[in-house]
DNA sequence: ATATTTTTGTACCAATTAGTTTAAAAATAA
DNA sequence: TTATTTTTAAACTAATTGGTACAAAAATAT
């Protein structure tokens, strides 16, 4: 799946023809559906975000904002430990690798950040709403600064963080939501 | 100066053409000295974390730990309004960039990283005992969790986080400091 | 079965890349 | 001045890139 790819692999450093390989599909028959390379990027990145919101909106529905927020930093110490690395964010690592040189791909992943940030906003209010989720903020000022945490995370991880700078930084993610 | 140019346009994007060009040398005299684009790099890692270090150990001498936290935060937001774009730390951007693709660069990347912590943590700890700085947390996990959401502003920022985002985290990195 | 549309594989193109070579030019030393 | 070293500019290599062209093959429809 190209999505994937491109997730792991980031923008420029997927060359089109290991694209190709992981669609299963030939260079003709690609430019045949789509115009270039960026154009199936930017639905890459469009799909993401759908994909990303079902799941969550799916996950929500079943245990609620509060603990699908504590879920996400789960999964992410879940994948440091088994794989030894992380991942992050298709969104905020497209986000840096566009920013000032894809203008066109970073408007769009500035909308579908956006997108994803309005999700978080209003599960978070849900539950503030239901008196679940007890907090001195607003359903807004926690999402944004949770989420600002969690993709922080993944960037000091990249940089060299040790276990125990991880293990604080997951520490104060719990405690904004607990 | 090649440091910048790196810093700038990051390491692949940097074509070494464009780097001599910043630097003003030629290719032979660049290959009489360096051994390749990768060690030249390696040494920008280098002199960037000496020159952050050095200028950081300046203003704390003059104004101490704590106001230096917050000069590197309006310093940020300073660029930003400026500028209207955010460069980040050199360290973590590449960090991001060779993260899984470059062994050796992702290991050296890690200990200057981790220098520049030590730096804070030492720092924090100054004012702590002083008592100019009243916190509930370590000066390593202050140190830990105010560096990860000032990276983490960057990020959230080239994603395309909106003003009031900004501004909310830029509230949460000085009530952690306060 | 025959006609039509898709898909494939391969060979290309033009641009860019890091790195090498070399002879001329410029700076430095004697 | 003369000899030596350093630097430059330009041509070059070899690899990779996104994208195109096209004829053969495969799938689909009538």
């Amino acid at each position: 799946m190209a999505m994937d790819y491109f997730w792991k692999h980031g923008y420029e450093n997927s060359s089109l023809d290991d694209v190709l390989k992981a669609m299963g599909i030939s260079k003709g028959s690609f430019y045949h559906v789509f115009g270039s390379k960026e154009e199936l990027f930017s639905k890459c990145l469009q799909l993401y975000r759908k994909k990303q919101i079902d799941y969550l909106q799916s996950l929500k529905e079943k245990i609620g904002a509060k603990e699908t927020m504590l879920r996400l930093v789960e999964m992410t110490i879940e994948e440091l430990k088994t794989t030894g690395r992380l991942t992050g964010c298709l969104l905020m690592n497209s986000g840096k690798e566009c920013y000032g040189r894809y203008e066109d791909l970073s408007k769009q992943i500035r909308e579908e950040y956006l997108t994803m940030q309005r999700f978080f906003v209003d599960a978070l209010q849900e539950d503030i709403d239901k008196g679940v989720l007890k907090t001195s903020l607003s359903a807004h000022e926690l999402s944004t600064r949770f989420m600002n945490t969690l993709n922080g995370l993944v960037l000091s991880v990249q940089a060299g963080a040790t276990d125990d700078m991880v293990e604080s930084i997951v520490k104060q993610l719990k405690e904004m939501i607990a």
